[in-house]
DNA sequence: GATGAATGAGATTTCATTCAT
DNA sequence: AATGAATGAAATCTCATTCAT
């Protein structure tokens, strides 16, 4: 209806109005990361339209469910770490791609804490596409990795997949109270990734807590609504 | 249930009333543990009541909320896990109750999937001192271990309290699909507790999955309520 | 749990309890009868439960849907009609029976305005039980007329059937402005019914109209909500 | 759609604008006979819209409410009706021309399921007029039957309109699974309208329905969205 | 003490209508 | 004049908790 002719210019109008939806869309996505990380997602959907200043209805719109809601953060965080995981496999000097990937993968997680729930969960096979192309790089940065004799040269992808879940879960749980404490136990977790003459393995594990505290305190559970 | 024939003397039963209670707090215990399992923390109390045979005030006088009801999974969960540590530490050759008391955990924790959310969290002082008992063994287990020189030496407490919580999180999400799989996940972590020479590091890291296909299907969400 | 021995009295305390509920439930039918009546079937049901001076949960513990309330509605209507149609069966001069029941249908049916939108309707087989027997007098009834000649010989129940269906959408209409005036339908399509040569075709066709003002009128539409 | 280009004049073409608003118009309301036909009332106005492959601000510009979307419906529907019966008037022999017209308001409205329901409602003047010119025809065609002997002396243009609306409320309900059943139903109801000597009375009914399948399986209950 | 019906606040979701573009 | 995103009131339904019996 408002198609262009080849060779003229794009509408801007049409640009325009996208642009405001896709303003909304943002809004929502950042109000729902906001409240999803201060109160949990059992936090309902209408605090989030508050905070991104529209109504039920706009939400509805973009998210024809809070499960859909939900599953779009996740994919925004999937596009992401996808996007910047891409960056990383070039950059690293060949071996070390896998243990910096994970890094990465663990900072990321930390800063949406509160939204990933749905995280690595089955999709629909749209998403399935991204979530496939990641674990294929990490599948790749594993090869390297095992070729260049860093890791275990048993150690499999679902042993790559297992840290990611835990870390996962550690980060929903601790962020709030140690919020780097995560990095401790991903240290001890690469160092069952390396083959036992490898060098670093001796060394001192890195982000080494300043006392035990924490298993005394335990976790706080996050603040239910009402 | 214990109604008195008209005429009949007072009961003089309190004791066969308490058993009673008991005996309702059991059957609650084993109801919650159940519908837990299988529908996850969301399960409505209503379900837990009916599947113990109780009505739901039973419920509510044996536990204020539910909540609290979670809590004395916990606490159940807990007593046991402590009892039976308590039994292993005795058991193990000097340097070894550590990874053995770990993989005890793990497989408690996996045989009591859904209810374990609330646990290892701050909890009322009561059961706080059991949480104590049970980290100060496991900090004398770690001692032994350091001093046997079958763990790193800088090793700290936090390190396995983060291994215990990591290991919850993923037996959470994997137990229903791959039951056995935190195994693979536990034996790589404490191959990242030893030290670089300890014999078995250079050992293939045993419960080795027969494939990747967890990483491509990941985690599937436990089914919600109708 | 209550069970009681064969012999045993009935229990009062059970039965006081149903009654309560039987109670509660008797006034949410009598309210919904009662909104719908006054505001039509896209009624809100908290109106429903707020007349019946219950809360919106006790209105949902009886009827789990909406529509399971109207159904509720329809059944009962369907249950007093089957009563009555079966003592009138008894109490008419043979051949007679199908015209007397026909005047009582509508006239129930005049006396429940607003809920009938589902009668009629398929439902699930047990209701179905009752309006199989319902239409099974019903074809009784008029076999009766037909062997006594007070209706043609080629009339079905088919016939009868599209006359009460018509009947129903026709009080639902008429009702609030012209309480009696399907009377005078009902004459009209009585005579219909009858065979050429019948005594009483010839006479004057009773429930006349003052005028024809309500074709002038028309219907008004029942007030919506909001 | 009709954006000028920059500096072009200004575009002399308002009969094409209303030529395409009358485009509009005509799609909106085959768009909306068509919805209401498949979904009912009940259907969203954004349906229609879209089949109708305009914006939702189109639809409200044409049509300030849904009431009067389904008024307009109702008002082409009375348009299309005033004319073919005026045609009828002349082309009936006398006396016949109301059973005609009975005829043919139940092909019409039968061919308009969905839209009904605000049919022979009070209206707005403008459409009372048509109204009243319509049943001041067949008050007309009614005295002529009276006159020509075909039909009761007592037959009352009420009488008339009572057929016609309880015609309309039967095909609503039954035109989905039984699409001609109303002729049956029709031809009761005119053979109530007859004197008792009149020749016809006694032939047998016509649109005799093969069986009463329709009795035991009641009417279904059109599809609801979503 | 046990029962299970009642409660009612709150959750998610829909949709006729408005309005910025 | 057309578009379709935004609106927000209201609808249906849930569930942890209370309370009359």
């Amino acid at each position: 209806m408002t198609r262009n002719l080849p060779g003229a210019p794009a509408p801007v109008e049409t640009r325009t109005l996208r642009r405001d939806a896709a303003h909304n869309r943002e809004r929502l996505l950042r109000a729902a990361w906001e409240v999803f990380a201060e109160l949990g997602l059992e936090a309902g959907v209408e605090e989030i339209a508050r905070r991104a200043g529209v109504g039920m209805g706009t939400l509805y719109r973009r998210f024809p469910t809070k499960e859909a809601l939900i599953t779009a953060l996740n994919d925004e965080f999937l596009d992401d770490l996808l996007d910047s995981t891409r960056r990383l496999e070039t950059e690293q000097p060949p071996g070390h791609g896998l243990e910096a990937g994970l890094w990465h993968m663990g900072a990321s997680m930390s800063a949406h804490r509160g939204c990933l729930s749905r995280l690595w969960q089955v999709v629909p096979p749209t998403a399935d596409t991204r979530r496939a192309e990641l674990w294929s790089m990490v599948g790749s940065l594993l090869e390297q990795a095992r070729e260049a004799g860093t890791v275990r040269a048993d150690l499999t992808l679902t042993d790559v997949y297992l840290c990611v879940l835990s870390l996962r879960g550690l980060i929903e749980e601790t962020t709030g109270q140690a919020p780097d404490i995560w990095r401790r136990f991903l240290a001890v977790h690469l160092a069952g990734f390396r083959p036992a003459g490898f060098c670093s393995a001796g060394d001192p594990l890195p982000h080494r807590p300043a006392d035990d505290s924490l298993v005394v305190t335990g976790i706080r559970p996050r603040p239910a609504r009402g």
